[in-house]
RNA sequence: GCGGGCGUGGUGAAAUUGGUAGACACAAGGGACUUAAAAUCCCUCGACUUCGGUCAUGCCGGUUCAAGUCCGGCCGCCCGCACCA
């Protein structure tokens, strides 16, 4: 008997599978569709194992799909825009284009010798202008919409990719990809109003209930909804302030809290501070101060809140003879509310801290229940809680909830102020100063302002010739690229040299997927058919960047009449991640799994180049720089894609980090041959394929067939709810059983071939070459893949008799065996005959005796 | 600080609506086959035990005939957000 060859198997049935097209889907009204979506891989140059684990995940739902009738769609592309292109043209003078395209080309061969189950046909790459014309066609139709806003405002600065970030970019104070400290800088950017959808997305949310809990919970925060008051407190000293500022304008959450007021505090880059500065050195110095300070999460903590009175005045905005000095304060934030608040130190603790700090009132005005009002005080702990408004006046006897409502209500009636909802979330800024991204549409016209580059121009395309030998953006310094006419007036103008962010691109790929060849960016007949995903598949760390950005790329489409979904992926999945042991050496420099072996007949490494010790760390995620990576393009070659796949879905559940081991691979590699030998074995024996099922069956037999069939059933809810570990235990529990059984008779012949070919299409979804080849070699003319999933039969799920524990007071005493169909009586006769529940019972009454049905007895004495 | 999740053998993990805790696998140990190795097959594998049992799902308590699962209170770990007014 041959051992099974995976190199030659698979790539026989890719070629196969390719040379018939089978994967090619059609847009089919008639019947139900699921699109299965993983999230697009950059085209950085080989596949690493966080793909390999994704497109298994993806590849296993599709193929299920499928099997169960479903016209299943499953598209591949490459999010090809990005800096490592840009790099890589800086560090080794390729150009982006051809060094993203031959990445395509490695990585595309890569994952096609995973045997996915992929539409080929429809893949796109985001760099290429027959897709981002259309990007740049809907960015001017947004425009025209109002979802466009061009502003100048403070942005995020990126100082070693040279570029603005979003938000959504900057972890804890640093760039997402480079690392480095963000600065701010004030810049004229283009933005997407995803604002105006802020409530819309929030309450979309809801409807997701096949997304994780986690993620609707990070959006929910990042969108940050909150329910206020502004508050307008009139600037006094008419000679002094600054022309054109005679209102403070402040957010509150707790406009209850208003009698307790004692300062006002405005950001070092409020217009206001601003003003003020211009004739005073020391609060520019101030204010150069606050600039300094980080914002990474380490630097806020160590900052101390400091002020800066501006002599300033404003007035209450209850009572006129109330005078509240003003601040500028380097914990206010001029990104969030209006950039300036009112502090009251009774309330917050960060305004306490500064009221004692620059010696200013705190005026109690939230009593505790069971407080009384002459006696309490606040000394160094603010009371944030509920309670009865106190010290307010009208507002005197309210609850918090109630106050907050009769303090708009007045500062409304007053003409002071205006309850309003603010959220967290800003717009979207999407220009990016480099080269290798889609271009903005815009011509800059002296006369004309920003014009859109007309219809019959478009698309506009990104110039090969470029340098990157001066640091800066390529399209700025290029010769004639950026010099054209104003479509506008005629007269000279410039080009936007920015690009769009490259979480444009990946904003409405899954919409291109369903008409990629489309001249249109998709047909409204395929999206109404596709969309929404059905299933999309990918890592957590775009929980609140492109997954949302898409939710609301989504809702622009369809505020410019393109499609009709509000919601983009019915369903999210997210996946773990891959670890590996970390290793070093004497120097504590990282070694590679490849650079050490194991020492003889003990635990422990040691070099294999030189013989020195290693120290072994934890697993942690695999990652270049600690040097743990495993290369899935050495482990597709020596063990094959389905043995890689099977041990991608059994050792860990898939939202949880798998701990890649040799053992781990190996052990699946062990089952790939076996349950090749196990059919190799049984062949010949076997009956015809088209012999009918035996009248009956042998005891063995049954109990196969009941194994069989219960895996079917179990099987089917694994796979549904994502559970592939399970799914894989069953797989070997099937074939322990399978492999056990010794056929007697013919009959028992028939029941090994229908266990083998069941077998053979469960585990289809998870090894699709092998099985194809079993499913042959079982004497089948069609494909597997072709084939549906197995239904179980009902009537070998239940047991002729089962065996029941038998609990006395609530611990195991014995086992019994009973018919299925036994009644109680019966079953209470057989368990107080065991000797061990007698033994147990110790001569006592019975007081209550339980049957939980096909479950456990328990006997309470 | 706010929010989410998790805690089960040497390891990864199973366990339906509360119903035999540890399925399945990895590692380890023992045995068979072999000149030998690899491969394969078989057995053992939570702890303690007077071999009757007893104790075990982070800790303490509660509900229940019955708790890994439900409730209350702790402890620990992981993740996200955070000077958010």
């Amino acid at each position: 008997m041959s051992r099974y060859n995976a190199k030659e198997t698979e790539v026989k049935w890719q070629s196969l599978w390719s040379e018939r097209d089978v994967f090619a889907t059609q847009t089919d009204k008639s019947k139900p569709k699921y699109y299965v979506l993983e999230m697009f891989p950059y085209p950085s140059g080989r596949i690493h194992m966080g793909h390999v684990r994704n497109y298994t995940i993806g590849d296993v739902i599709a193929r299920y799909k499928r099997a169960r009738g479903f016209n299943v769609i499953h598209p591949m592309g490459w999010d090809a825009f990005g800096l490592p292109a840009e790099n890589a043209a800086i560090e080794r003078g390729v150009h982006p284009g051809k060094w993203t395209y031959e990445n395509i080309a490695i990585m595309r061969d890569q994952l096609k010798s995973m045997g996915l189950s992929i539409d080929w046909s429809r893949e796109v790459a985001t760099c290429h202008p027959q897709y981002y014309r259309h990007e740049q066609k809907m960015f001017l139709e947004f425009l025209k919409a109002g979802l466009v806003e061009r502003k100048e405002s403070w942005v995020n600065w990126d100082p070693v990719d040279n570029t603005v970030l979003a938000n959504e970019q900057v972890v804890d104070g640093k760039g997402w990809r480079s690392g480095a400290d963000v600065e701010k800088r004030k810049l004229s950017q283009w933005f997407l109003k995803i604002t105006d959808f802020a409530d819309d997305l929030l309450d979309g949310l809801k409807t997701l209930e096949r997304w994780p809990e986690k993620v609707r919970t990070m959006q929910n925060n990042w969108i940050g909804r909150s329910e206020g008051a502004r508050v307008f407190f009139k600037i006094r000293d008419e000679d002094h302030r600054p022309a054109g500022h005679d209102t403070l304008e402040v957010y509150t959450t707790r406009p209850d809290t208003l009698f307790g007021a004692s300062f006002c505090a405005i950001a070092a880059n409020h217009p206001l501070t601003d003003a003020l500065s211009a004739s005073n050195p020391e609060l520019q110095d101030f204010i150069a101060e606050c600039n300094k300070m980080g914002t990474s999460e380490e630097a806020i903590e160590k900052a101390e809140k400091l002020g800066f009175n501006t002599g300033l005045k404003v007035t209450h905005p209850f009572d006129e003879t109330i005078e509240l000095p003003v601040y500028v304060a380097n914990f206010v934030l001029m990104d969030y509310g209006t950039g300036a608040i009112f502090g009251c130190p009774s309330g917050d603790q960060r305004d306490l801290d500064f009221a004692r700090k620059y010696d200013l009132n705190v005026i109690p005005v939230v009593l505790p229940a069971g407080e009384e009002a002459e006696s309490f005080t606040i000394e160094n702990e603010a009371f944030t809680g509920d309670g009865t408004l106190f010290n307010s006046r009208f507002l005197d006897g309210l609850d918090v909830d109630a106050g907050k409502r009769k303090a708009i209500e007045k500062l409304e009636e007053l003409g002071q102020g205006k309850g309003t909802v603010q959220f967290r979330l800003r717009d979207w800024g999407v220009s990016r100063q480099r080269y290798w991204g889609c271009p903005i549409p815009v011509i800059h016209c002296e006369s004309c302002g920003a014009v859109p580059v007309p219809d019959e121009q478009l698309p506009v395309e990104l110039p090969e010739d470029v340098t990157f030998d001066k640091p800066g953006n390529p399209l700025d310094h290029h010769p004639t690229w950026k010099n054209v006419e104003c479509p506008s007036c005629g007269k000279p103008a410039r080009r936007e040299t920015d690009t769009f962010d490259t979480f444009m691109e990946s904003s409405w790929y899954f919409a291109r997927y369903c008409s990629p060849r489309s001249d249109q960016p998709f047909e409204r007949e395929d999206v109404d058919y596709w969309l929404p995903v059905d299933q999309y598949i990918g890592g957590i760390e775009h929980a609140v960047l492109h997954l949302l950005y898409a939710r609301f790329y989504t809702r622009a489409m369809k505020k410019i009449g393109l499609l009709s979904v509000d919601e983009p992926f019915r369903g999210l999945f997210t996946q773990g991640m891959i670890c590996h042991e970390t290793y070093q050496d004497s120097q504590g420099k990282w070694l590679s799994p490849d650079q050490i072996e194991k020492i003889d007949g003990q635990d422990g490494y040691i070099t294999i180049d030189g013989g020195s010790p290693v120290k072994v760390g934890p697993s942690i995620k695999m990652s270049k720089s600690k040097k743990n990576t495993i290369d899935p393009a050495d482990i597709l070659q020596a063990y094959g894609s389905d043995t890689a796949r099977f041990f991608m879905l059994s050792d860990s559940p898939p939202d949880r980090d798998l701990e890649w081991t040799e053992s781990g691979i190996e052990g699946a590699w062990r089952f790939t041959q076996r349950l090749w030998r196990l059919v190799q074995t049984s062949l010949e024996a076997l009956p015809a394929k088209e012999a009918s099922a035996p009248a009956e069956f042998s005891e063995a037999a049954t109990a196969l067939r009941r194994t069989l069939h219960k895996s079917i059933a179990g099987m089917t809810e694994n796979v549904e709810s994502f559970r592939f570990n399970a799914a894989v235990a069953k797989i070997y529990e099937l074939t322990n059983s399978v492999s056990q059984f010794k056929p007697q008779s013919d009959a028992d012949q028939w029941a090994l071939r229908e266990s083998l070919e069941i077998l053979v299409r469960l585990c289809g979804p998870m090894m699709p070459h092998i099985t194809e080849e079993l499913w042959q070699q079982l004497g089948n003319t069609t494909l597997l893949v072709d084939t549906s999933w197995p239904e179980a039969d009902e009537s070998l799920l239940v047991d002729d008799s089962l065996t029941l524990p038998v609990q006395v007071n609530g611990k195991l005493r014995a086992n019994i065996t009973v018919a299925a169909n036994a009644d109680e009586n019966a079953i209470k006769t057989a368990a107080l005959a065991e000797p061990n529940v007698q033994r147990a019972m110790d001569g006592k009454d019975i007081r209550k005796f339980i049957l939980v049905k096909n479950r456990i007895v328990n006997i309470v004495v």
